[in-house]
DNA sequence: AGCACGCCGACT
DNA sequence: GTCGGCGTGCTC
């Protein structure tokens, strides 16, 4: 083959190389390029052929850089449709895939620094000595012996690191003309492979293990509703060991990087040292390391990863497991490949032959949808794992409360009461309120001035903390006025409540508790993070009060009280999945309380306590809100009755972007008719200084969406390549969330 | 993503 | 008069 198509890390097409120079590559060999007038790269060979390139010039590639393929042919086939699918290039996902140090890139050569896998010594016995000479030598040098039926066990080599002689020995023997040292590749670390005991089932669990075997004989996807506390984790151990036996890779995604470390301590305890972390947190050797190890080991890896572990050289992936299917952090929001993990973890799945087992305590309305119409196998586990007991929901009236004078600051007496109980049983609260900051916004009381970001039109937030107002969208900081900058006759007043102000006011009225705050400002880092969850864990607060954070995964157990303090802006977010998500939300903060011994309570303050969503949070509840649900989205045919991309257009000048997005939607309507929605104007119309756009393209399922894809991308290209639209950033986001 | 080519402001 | 700002065009 004279040509081949490279994969660049860049958000453009594949390029043409020469490599008739190069014997026997190999698609998915990983190959040093010059792109552009002085640029390196490492590139990956997509295809082989014979077809020079249109414009005539051809570069060579330089060199091959392993001699073996970085990519197996499953690998590529997955970043082609999730390049296709995402409407991305293949170089885009490249960037997404590969840790840095395998797709290292440079402008000079001197800076140049592909990865190299690390080398090790190896002996290799090239002669052996006769039965006279050894038997001398075990009696005069038993240590040269030693080496040397050591070598013969090993089967004539043996890397210099694992053997046990020293040096001396060694040189002694290579003198003599017996052993040879060379230098290799290092191997692989395998680890070694001990497995405890599984977890002992209870009765349920084993009907759903069974339920779950029946499901996947004929599916190749099974959604997993366990309620909180119902033993996922245990179901998934089983699963887990019985691909391992197999000599299978198994998946298990989580949503988000914090997640990973308690799952991984607990697979550890079954799975020992065979559990691997993967994550973008990791360090880029660690990563490399670990992508290069599982290429060249066999299969049985146990990955316990994000989103990107998705993209690791899997010889034989035998299970995929998604855990927390519902969280929409699985899909990534930019760059592109805009991809949603658990989606791709599907096709991954399938272009193994494997089995997907999606799990959740409050299932995505798509997964529930599919498990519904037939397309996955569903299996609901109700009751909770060593019988503890579900929370107690309370739903308090604002309005109500406010009425008969039983509202204090942002609490209803409701609330009050509990929380002053809990504190003198030495019992733990959590307090959820889905805002970080001190106030969503400050405003003059005499002029309505309020201050707004000049980079994005939204208002600022206030944080007590660094004395500033910060924008939320671009983290844009100005020093708080306090007075108003207009009229200049009053203070300013903050309005809305975050989470900061909610620690205040918590401070003045129970001003003995021991309070923590965990959101993304005071959890910044992986550290900050761990140290506040422990810290409550232990005991050493009373109060947690967080943003969404606290929905998360973590069980604390002496919490017996939680307070959802705003429902209501959960609720009435401008958006068909709000419901769905304050559904989930006020579930999985729920899900943080209980111990074995009694029921916890969750208090939820809302205005509009008669909403179907809050008689949808007893478990039994579910079903019916969910069909509810289903029927409203049909009805408006919204997912999972039409996939939607998302068109956002960029521009600093109002009119330019107006110009291209009109002509956009028109040509668009030409194609889709009805199906096209806007452009229209989105809530926060400017961030960065840049004015936003957007069109949403509804395609029924019924429909093809392949089709509706490539028609997309062809008319956005046209519109790209005319002078008038030059400027304005397209992008598209497919199965939005 | 780089890097070059190409037209408008503050300096010797 | 020049040095340099970053807008947009191209890279096999």
């Amino acid at each position: 083959m004279n040509f081949a198509q490279i994969i660049l890390p860049l958000a453009q097409p594949c390029y043409t190389f020469a490599v008739s120079h190069i014997p026997d590559l190999r698609v998915g060999e990983a190959v040093v390029v010059q792109f552009g007038k002085k640029a390196l790269y490492t590139g990956i060979v997509l295809s082989l052929h014979n077809d020079p390139p249109k414009s005539g010039k051809v570069k060579p590639v330089l060199k091959r850089l392993y001699n073996f393929p970085i990519l197996s042919d499953i690998q590529i086939r997955f970043w082609s449709w999730m390049a296709e699918y995402y409407i991305s290039t293949v170089g885009e996902v490249m960037r997404v895939a590969l840790p840095s140090l395998v797709k290292s890139h440079a402008t000079t050569e001197e800076f140049y620094n592909p990865y190299t896998l690390p080398q090790e010594r190896v002996l290799q016995l090239i002669s052996v000595p006769d039965s006279d000479t050894l038997a001398k030598m075990s009696r005069r040098a038993p240590r040269r012996a030693a080496l040397i039926s050591e070598l013969q066990q090993a089967g004539g080599s043996l890397p210099r690191q694992q053997s046990s002689a020293d040096a001396a020995t060694i040189s002694a023997l290579v003198k003599a003309g017996i052993v040879e040292i060379f230098e290799r590749d290092s191997s692989p670390q395998l680890q070694p492979i001990t497995q405890s005991a599984l977890p002992i089932l209870s009765e349920e669990q084993n009907r759903t293990l069974q339920a779950l075997d029946r499901g996947l004989e004929a599916r190749n996807v099974a959604l997993l509703h366990g309620v909180t506390s119902s033993g996922k984790t245990e179901i998934y151990t089983h699963y887990i060991a019985r691909a391992l036996e197999r000599g299978e890779d198994v998946l298990l995604l989580v949503p988000e990087i914090s997640l990973t470390a308690q799952l991984v301590e607990r697979m550890r305890q079954i799975f020992s040292e065979r559990v691997i972390a993967y994550h973008s947190k990791l360090t880029a050797t660690r990563r490399t390391q670990i992508y290069m190890d599982m290429l060249r080991a066999p299969a049985g890896n146990f990955i316990v990863g994000a989103r990107s572990a998705l993209f690791l050289p899997y010889r034989k992936l035998g299970l995929v497991i998604v855990d927390e299917e519902h969280d929409t952090s699985y899909k990534q929001s930019e760059p592109n490949p805009r991809y949603h993990g658990r989606d791709a973890a599907i096709m991954l799945a399938n272009l193994h032959g494997a089995k997907t087992i999606l799990g959740s305590a409050t299932p995505s309305l798509e997964s529930f949808n599919n498990a519904m119409a037939g397309k996955y196998a569903g299996v609901t586990l109700m009751s909770r794992y060593g019988g503890s007991l579900p929370p107690k929901i309370i739903i308090s009236d604002t309005m109500r409360a406010v009425k008969r004078g039983e509202r204090k600051s942002h609490f209803n007496k409701e609330l009050l009461d509990r929380i002053a109980d809990r504190l003198a049983a030495g019992e733990q609260i959590i307090l959820f309120q889905n805002r970080r900051g001190y106030a969503s916004y400050v405003e003059c009381p005499r002029c309505g001035w309020k201050a707004r970001c000049p980079h994005c039109n939204v208002t600022l937030s206030r944080h007590l903390k660094s004395g500033t107002l910060n924008c939320h969208y671009c983290g844009y900081t100005t020093p708080d006025p306090h007075f108003c900058p207009e009229c200049k006759t009053s203070q300013v007043e903050a309005m809305g409540m975050g989470t900061e102000r909610i620690e205040e006011q918590i401070a003045l009225l129970f001003p003995t508790a021991r309070v923590l705050r965990l959101d993304s400002d005071s959890a910044k880092s992986d550290s900050a993070y761990n140290k506040i969850i422990s810290e409550f864990a232990a005991g050493n607060a009373d109060i947690l009060i967080g943003t969404q954070i606290v929905a998360k995964g973590l069980d604390f157990k002496g919490v017996t009280l939680i307070g959802i303090l705003n429902a209501d802006n959960l609720t009435n977010a401008p958006d068909f999945r709000a419901v769905e998500r304050a559904w989930q939300m006020m579930l999985q903060v729920a899900g943080r309380s209980g111990r074995r011994d009694r029921a916890g309570e969750v208090v939820i303050q809302t205005a509009d306590p008669a909403h179907p969503v809050f008689s949808a949070l007893s478990e039994a509840g579910y079903q019916h809100f969910a069909a509810a649900q289903l029927a409203e989205r049909q009805m408006f045919n919204y997912p999972p009755f039409s996939r939607l991309i998302r068109i956002t257009l960029r521009h600093s000048e109002a009119h330019k972007l107006a110009a291209t997005a009109t002509e956009l939607g028109q040509r668009l309507r030409q194609r889709f008719g009805s199906r096209v929605l806007g452009p229209v104007t989105p809530l926060i119309d400017r961030i960065r200084g840049e004015l936003i756009v957007e069109i949403i393209l509804k395609i029924e399922v019924t429909t093809s969406f392949a089709r509706a894809r490539a028609t997309l991308t062809e008319q956005i290209d046209a519109l790209r390549k005319e002078d008038k639209n030059k400027g304005v950033t397209i992008i598209c986001n497919v199965d939005p969330v």
